[in-house]
DNA sequence: TTGTCATATGAATGATTGCTCATATGTTCC
DNA sequence: GGAACATATGAGCAATCATTCATATGACAA
């Protein structure tokens, strides 16, 4: 049959076939780097706790620092981020800032995510 | 009032109350780790097409390479940590290792985010 | 205006990370 | 046995990253 070479998988000779039909399969190289950069976003605890907390109340910045437990301006470094990702909004009030999540998408995804570490 | 400081956010007093409140609503220390892990997982392109192809087919280690076009080694770094966090699973056939996703929620996760990727 | 406070940000740094290269293990075939 | 091949893995390296420190901006109060 056509391939044969499908039980012998060397580095140069491959199956083929299989090959391409999951890759018929994947997102495009685009959604696929779209997708890892929110994971990724997500992939550390400051940010998640951002997140997380900007999901249930608007925050100012030193009030973020202080729940989280780290520096102002830390806080504020990751804030930048998760702002150019559009993953927060926030609200200007004199001197202070107010953050709060701005992705309705962002708390199903970690409330999947919640399901699966706990088994 | 008892926060008249809750207008005045200064690095050493906070708005308690609302800070208090926001904390009980987080999740525990662990399952916040828990869950950034598992983000981070995700959060690299690499892995997650070897996580997006497992979830259609079983698949050899160079396979997988051909597929994602990263070198079998590279590859096989990254299986190690997907085995580890027990996100795939494998099945020996003689020399060859057939890798496969060994986790419901996983594509759930993904599904959702991608979701949220396209807006 | 001058000082204080909340936030933002650039530079520097130590840690993590994803890959490469070399090598090891284990299997099949001769 | 030995050669060829699939996979695994340790060391090394370059790149990325999260934080810290110093400083800047901008608002409010005295």
């Amino acid at each position: 049959m056509a391939d044969r070479k499908a039980d012998l998988c060397s580095q140069t000779v491959v199956d083929e076939k299989k090959v391409a039909l999951v890759r018929s399969h994947l997102p495009y190289d685009d959604e696929i780097a779209a997708l890892s950069e929110t994971f990724k976003v997500l992939g550390d605890s400051t940010r998640l706790r951002i997140v997380l907390a900007g999901a249930s109340e608007e925050l100012c910045v030193c009030d973020l620092g202080a729940l989280i437990g780290v520096t102002v301006s830390a806080i504020s470094h990751q804030l930048r981020l998760l702002r150019g990702m559009r993953l927060v909004k926030y609200r200007k009030e004199g001197k202070m800032v107010y953050y709060s999540l701005d992705d309705k998408h962002i708390s199903r995804i970690i409330r999947e995510a919640q399901t699966h570490v706990r088994e």
